[in-house]
DNA sequence: TAAATATAAAACCATTTGGTTTCATTTCGA
DNA sequence: TCGAAATGAAACCAAATGGTTTTATATTTA
């Protein structure tokens, strides 16, 4: 039984910005929670919660090791996120299909017409 | 001025499900807001609120036309996930790196040999 | 012009969120 | 073995979130 009823989706997860930088955090390395707290001005105790609910988004696993326990980025659900992300990408990633969007759902268009010499064909 | 404080930014306007929704719909055609609400079971009011959130992070962009407010869908702070998710794909893009990652920050690597008929070579 | 349509704005409410403090438990090390 | 270190767990709290209902305003249209 892999994944299942999680409460927290990768959306949410990575919507509080001190998540973002804990994950920043581990993609360097794997570190105790009492590590990772040194870096922000909040109580050990809040970086816990926040590691949990990055746990249930299994965006991070934790494992005991000693009286620590080192927590380690796990970026597989970001997938998720690119695919939902590159559903829009046809919007922005050339002007062609933008404009094509833009035309087809009552946009403005501004159209700007370059001049250029052009050498004429078959003169 | 354009953009500044904005009290949502994309991270947050996206962690919701129902403006993942709305965005989706707008992002076949311009829609008035009660055209939006007919798609869901929640109040037109709850969804001119979300409409709200979505305008902050400038997601969408609203005029009004007669007696009704259009909204369509303005990708372009999607880049900025885009942006962010770019720093992790390398962890999960190809097997070289992803076991390059794991393998420096202490995690456990299963190392499976696939046994192929090699022709010898020089024999 | 009066009724119907479409939205806006405000007040209110329950739940979730992001934080705190306090107390208990486990583990390391001198 | 005893104290310090690291975490876990619980109780609590203020503010934000995602809804609702009610009231008001503008715009069509019959």
């Amino acid at each position: 039984m892999s994944s299942s009823a999680e409460k927290h989706d990768v959306f949410q997860a990575i919507a509080d910005p001190t998540r973002r930088k804990i994950l920043r955090l581990l993609a360097e390395k794997e570190l105790p929670i009492s590590e990772i707290t040194s870096h922000f001005s909040i109580s050990r105790t809040a970086i816990a919660k926040h590691l949990h609910i990055l746990s249930e988004a299994e965006l991070v696993r934790g494992r005991k090791a000693g009286r620590e326990k080192l927590y380690r980025l796990q970026p597989e659900p970001l997938t998720e996120l690119k695919r939902w992300l590159s559903f829009y990408e046809r919007f922005w990633n050339n002007k062609l299909s933008k404009l094509k969007h833009v035309v087809e759902h009552n946009g403005e268009v501004e159209i700007k017409v370059i001049e250029t010499d052009v050498e004429e064909r078959d003169p």
